[in-house]
DNA sequence: TAATTCGCTAGACCGA
DNA sequence: TCGGTCTAGCGAA
């Protein structure tokens, strides 16, 4: 019998003769090779009245559709006992879809259990397989399986491939009806070539006849290079449709999916997911999008250039649409804009190449493919966790709750962690603690989960009662908290492993992928719990864990004075503590260890820094200290601004570069004088009309369709009228205006930056709006308040003092 | 198709 | 024209 062995890559199923058959395809030694199982039948569970009766009623029901009806014991909630339940069995996917909506009108169905878990998963998780499993398959001559074996994990060197295309754009967006693919690069690990139909002198240049020529050559580099991973950058809304639409029009194909298959273009969302059969199509666009949801990198813009920058420190030239026009029509600078087109695909590749292991390890965890799991909200992968946690214990999954349940869910909310108020003004000696993953760890210390919650026992009440009045059980493990605990366990041990590692090495690079992942899925459970979608939803226990937080921190902030530190500032998990001058270093460590003594479970205080100085600033218009906006200077004069305006995009960089400064010189040096002068300089730079557009240029983000806004802000008015010149702006659109001179409202003056001359700006505006709100907060922490200035000089407010 | 709450601030909007 | 209120966006955790 024929063997064929290699790593699963994908599954999905497929219907040869009004059956349905999973195709799984392996990544062989040579190539790869897809394989049939037929042997599978897709099936959900209904709860009925009487198993017995209603098997043989039911197989009547759905005569013609139904395969097979048997009873089998499941639990249908975590603490119930297991019960007999119909196990209803079909040839096809579609003829389960019509049976489950007939099972919805049958009066003694009382419930349909896991009818929409996709066939190709119910798969794996009832075989026991999971993507990157290395197989032994036995086939029969029609690579049909006959036998499946799991043989021991090993190392797996994936085939990369990336691709990306330059089109023509008359009319300031492309269109594919009509703009031409001009240029098309393609990369995998060792070289990157550029297909264009005119002469590039560059020794990476391909030259084809014409458009059609292209698109066929970037198929047959694609095809021939035989990959795992097809990647793109912003592949799903733009590459991979346009290049598709083109072939269409030129009466060629795209037939790159394994099975010679086009690629599928799904509506996701707002936009767009693209599948390539039995090829991961991997959009680096969403792997930078997660890297900044998880806070990894900080962008302002999503192209490219500045994700090469901030990511990888590297400066990249870019090409904008008009000179690509330009460049075309004139045929001068195309080997510019190939150099463009070849680096696009190279910055794709080692995003794709660095961040790939860590999807991998997630794709393992939770039996998703690559492509799903790049793809995948944070809820859906805490959601198909423990959709394999249900499998092994028997439990059937939950259904997802009803339209009217999650408005239900919505309109109830519950109450966060605590936020204490800081003491405004310059402190010396800081020390911040921080409740290593807070949310996690107070799960799995105080056994928080759905079926823990109130159990009903007088001693858990006694014992382990959260500020929130509601009690989870201490007898025995929760559902919830104890695969949280499974996670964490693993999570410490691995981080134990990797300390000691190479970071170089091949093992640390999967064995951290392994901890990140493990930290993605704990950190995102806590949120889950209280998102109205979630399967696993329970208001109480979000409430629960929050209400414990608060408690911890009130702990924190209390011990600590008693201590003799005060206790300055604190966010959530964190507590700023400044150090009297007869106290040291070691009070603190000494201190956190006490409390460390008093956490239960898996709580620990962490000493997150020392910091010489720190800053916080009251609110705007009043005299309250602002929260979750303050600065600090470590130990070697490094500065930590989190929450002023200078981390904020729609700020414009004039105002946050000053504002930076002036944080430096009062907590570097002390020095007033030096701030003012930093403030005063930016004033007459501005005055003097000199200030450049990319110092003035605010982001702000287009968040619904622009007739839905009620209130039309300055990026709204930018964006209406740059829609009358013809842009092309949808939700999402981060737009990138300027205050100009010509108009009555702010908004009025609001331009797109990319309309805007050189030099025509509002330089009061900035001044005003920008770089004084900016400062001002600051310079009274230095005691230049505004009533000093009003008895100290004849000017009456700050502004004034600063001539503005 | 979508994780949560807390908090700051701007600029529009609206009524006197 | 003023001042209070509301809408909107973004950041912290």
């Amino acid at each position: 019998m024929p063997k064929i062995s290699g790593f699963l890559l994908d599954a999905d199923y497929t219907d040869v003769s009004e059956k349905s058959v999973i195709r799984l395809f392996i990544k062989t030694e040579k190539s790869h090779e897809i394989v049939k199982d037929h042997s599978f039948r897709p099936y959900f569970y209904a709860i009925v009245e009487n198993p017995e009766k209603d098997k043989a009623k039911i197989a009547e029901d759905l005569k013609g559709v139904l395969k097979r009806a048997e009873i089998v014991e499941k639990k249908l909630n975590i603490n119930d006992k297991p019960r007999e339940v119909l196990k209803l069995t079909f040839d096809s996917t579609r003829m389960l879809v019509d049976a489950r909506a007939k099972c919805k009108e049958l009066s003694y169905v009382i419930e349909r259990r896991e009818y929409k878990l996709p066939f190709a998963r119910r798969y794996l998780i009832d075989k026991n397989l999971t993507y990157f499993d290395y197989l032994e398959i036995s086939v029969d001559e029609n690579n049909s399986v006959e036998k499946i074996e799991k043989l021991e994990d090993r190392p797996i060197k994936f085939n990369i491939g990336v691709f990306d295309l330059e089109t023509l754009s008359p009319e300031r967006f492309s269109n594919p009806q009509l703009d031409p693919i001009l240029m098309a690069s393609f990369g995998t690990e060792n070289w990157t070539k550029v297909i264009c139909e005119k002469p590039i002198e560059k020794d990476y240049a391909i030259k084809v006849n014409d458009e059609k020529g292209l698109i066929e050559k970037i198929v047959s580099l694609i095809k021939e290079s035989d990959l795992d991973i097809l990647g793109t950058y912003n592949g799903d809304s733009f590459d991979i449709p346009y290049i598709k639409t083109r072939a269409d029009k030129l009466k060629t194909g795209v037939k790159i999916g394994l099975d010679n298959s086009e690629p599928m273009i799904k509506r996701k969302g707002m936009g767009n997911a693209v599948l390539i059969k039995g090829l991961q199509h991997v959009d680096a666009y969403l792997i930078v999008r997660i890297l900044a949801r998880l806070g990894v990198v900080n962008l302002i813009k999503f192209d490219l250039e500045s994700v090469s920058e901030a990511i990888f420190g590297e400066w990249k030239e870019k090409v904008k649409a008009e000179e690509i026009n330009q460049i075309w029509n004139s045929n001068k600078g195309l080997e510019r804009l190939a150099n463009y087109n070849k680096e696009d695909s190279e910055v794709t590749f080692k995003l794709i190449k660095n961040y790939l292991p860590i999807f991998v390890e997630l794709s393992k965890l939770v039996k998703q493919n690559l492509y799903d799991t790049t793809r995948a909200a944070s809820s859906t992968l805490v959601e198909n966790l423990l959709v394999l946690e249900s499998a092994n214990l028997g439990i059937l999954i939950p259904n997802d709750p009803n339209e009217s349940l999650i408005n239900q869910r919505m309109m109830q909310t519950y109450v966060g962690g605590f936020v204490k108020e800081p003491e405004p003004g310059l402190h010396e000696n800081i020390a911040v603690l921080d409740f290593s993953s807070l949310h996690p760890t107070i799960m799995i210390s105080h056994n928080i989960s759905p079926d823990t919650l109130n159990c009903g026992h007088e001693e858990c009440k006694q014992k382990n009662m959260a500020p929130n009045n509601n009690y989870f059980c201490t007898k025995k493990p929760g559902f919830l908290s104890n695969t949280l605990k499974q996670l964490f366990e693993k999570r410490i041990k691995l981080k134990e492993m990797v300390k000691k590692m190479d970071k170089e090495s091949m093992e640390y690079k999967v064995l951290n992928a392994q901890q990140t992942s493990l930290k993605i899925i704990l950190n995102a459970t806590y949120g889950s719990l209280g998102y109205a979608r979630f399967r696993w939803y329970s208001r109480e226990c979000a409430s629960a864990v929050t209400a414990f937080s608060r408690q911890y921190a009130q702990m924190v902030g209390a011990e600590a004075e008693k201590a003799g530190f005060r206790w300055i500032a604190g966010d959530t998990d964190s507590a700023f503590l400044e150090i009297p001058k007869n106290r040291a270093k070691d009070d603190i460590i000494k201190f956190a260890d006490e409390i460390n003594n008093k956490l239960p479970g898996v709580m620990n205080l962490e000493i997150e820094g020392f910091y010489k100085r720190g800053l916080f600033v009251t609110k705007r218009g009043s005299d309250e200290a602002a929260k979750k906006k303050y600065a600090l200077m470590d130990e070697k004069g490094r500065l930590k601004i989190v929450g002023f305006e200078y981390v904020r995009r729609d700020w414009a960089r004039i105002a946050k570069d000053t504002q930076r400064r002036v944080i430096e010189a009062v907590l570097k040096e002390g020095d007033s004088a030096k701030a003012i002068n930093i403030v005063k300089e930016t004033l007459d730079y501005l005055k003097s009309g000199k200030a450049k557009k990319e110092e003035l240029i605010i982001y702000t983000q287009i968040k619904r369709k622009l007739k839905d806004y009620e209130s039309i802000g300055p990026h709204v008015a930018a964006a209406k009228k740059a829609i009358q010149r013809g842009k092309s702006i949808e939700i999402g659109s981060v737009i990138e205006y300027i205050v100009t001179k010509s108009g009555k409202s702010i908004s009025d003056r609001a331009e797109l930056a990319e309309f805007v001359k050189e030099g025509n700006y509002d330089a009061d505006y900035y001044i005003s709006h920008q770089v004084l709100p900016a400062v001002i907060k600051i310079m009274q922490e230095l005691g230049h308040s505004e009533d000093d200035l009003k008895h100290g000089g004849k000017q009456k407010t700050l502004q004034a003092f600063f001539g503005a």
